[in-house]
DNA sequence: CTCCTCATGTACCAAGTGGTACATGTACCA
DNA sequence: TGGTACATGTACCACTTGGTACATGAGGAG
């Protein structure tokens, strides 16, 4: 194909309708709006992805992709810095920095974005009840894995994992209605530091100086 | 009025209205569609409530307002049971109480269509706008007055506050998406020993013995 | 050159949308 | 009794919606 060496026509579509989405909300999933908005024609969504619902569902599916992409990248990122310093930072400090990465303001939007699907999904939407049998457990997984290998033992661990994602998602819809950076990041610290405070193994470090 | 007695045709409108939204999502907010599901026309939303949006607001302002209501009852549950028993319950226990209460099934329906609000408040919808900046603040106060009552100074209380509406929300969406009722519990059966421990003038109570 | 596949634009459709004008009824008030 | 305010039903409006039929074009394959 002439286009080879950029993106399949269908990508570049659906990117443009993500980051048309982030910004303005899923409300205005009208075909004919979208499309104006991103330079195309409605009939050409409809092509591409077969029909309204069609789109939606692989606008999910791109944001669960983008979502565990950063998640990804901070991994990397993570071992990247562990290799320059030869020591493996602390449970607190990994805490800290991971929150740091995806509360940041440049990130709202699609963090947006993942609350309004959340809630559309919970009310029944039958093509987003897939969003919900995995909103939860994709990413306890991982979360399982990181609290062993910072000697949580088996049975907490899942339900720390369980309690640090929520943590992080409330304290995400707060920051998304409120702004209020420092009272949000307070919280977090606080939280990082009961954790610390019931698992001995990781404990003595303030997490207050993290920042 | 004839029907003084029963109530205002507004507010039986807007009841029925909300036990609709509830289970049927906010995706129907057709004004045709929601006026057959609840046996009117839709010449009397827009004469009730001006218009769609109108309507949006007052639905929100409903929805809020019975959330306090439900804070409320249960603070007075709380009270009558103190007075049988003559002694005050401690904070784990209480905090345990107030899971249970909000937790519970039957509630779900209002709190799934307090999270799909909560998700179009967040992409911009301006009618929606005052959602949002109560939507964290209107918990806070009742929360910290708790929290100093049983003994958490000042500087901490509102951070411990914000943390715990946070949590109460992250394990709510949880539980929405997952129905993972154990799983849930025992997350929050956690997070409360968190508290316990790191408040030592409450300690001593073992919360797994709760249920 | 010829055919075929993919991508795109134009024009249309039936259905549904929010909103309103108008008429009807029903209870209260003087 | 007549009048007034509120509530409700019917019918309509202009507009938008998701979806599709049809035509056009551009590149690759033989």
């Amino acid at each position: 194909m002439w286009y080879m060496g950029s993106q399949d026509p269908k990508q570049r579509l659906l990117d443009k309708v993500i980051d048309h989405l982030a910004t303005h909300g899923l409300g205005d999933l009208s075909l004919r709006q979208l499309a104006a908005a991103i330079g195309t024609s409605h009939r050409m969504l409809n092509y591409h992805f077969g029909s309204r619902s069609g789109l939606l569902v692989e606008v999910v599916r791109e944001v669960e992709r983008r979502q565990q992409q950063r998640f990804n990248d901070f991994l990397r990122e993570l071992e990247s810095h562990a290799r320059s310093t030869t020591q493996t930072p602390l449970f607190p400090e990994i805490a800290w920095r991971w929150w740091q990465h995806i509360s940041d303001p440049h990130l709202w939007p699609h963090e947006r974005l993942f609350f309004e699907i959340y809630g559309q999904a919970l009310t029944g939407h039958p093509e987003l009840a897939g969003f919900l049998t995995r909103v939860v457990e994709s990413w306890l997984d991982p979360l399982i894995r990181f609290a062993r290998a910072y000697g949580i033992p088996e049975p907490e661990a899942r339900t720390e994992a369980r309690l640090a994602l929520a943590v992080t998602r409330g304290l995400l819809l707060d920051l998304l209605a409120t702004g209020d950076r420092a009272g949000v990041d307070a919280a977090m610290k606080r939280q990082i530091a009961h954790y610390v405070t019931n698992h001995t193994n990781s404990a003595g470090v303030d997490v207050t100086k993290t920042t």
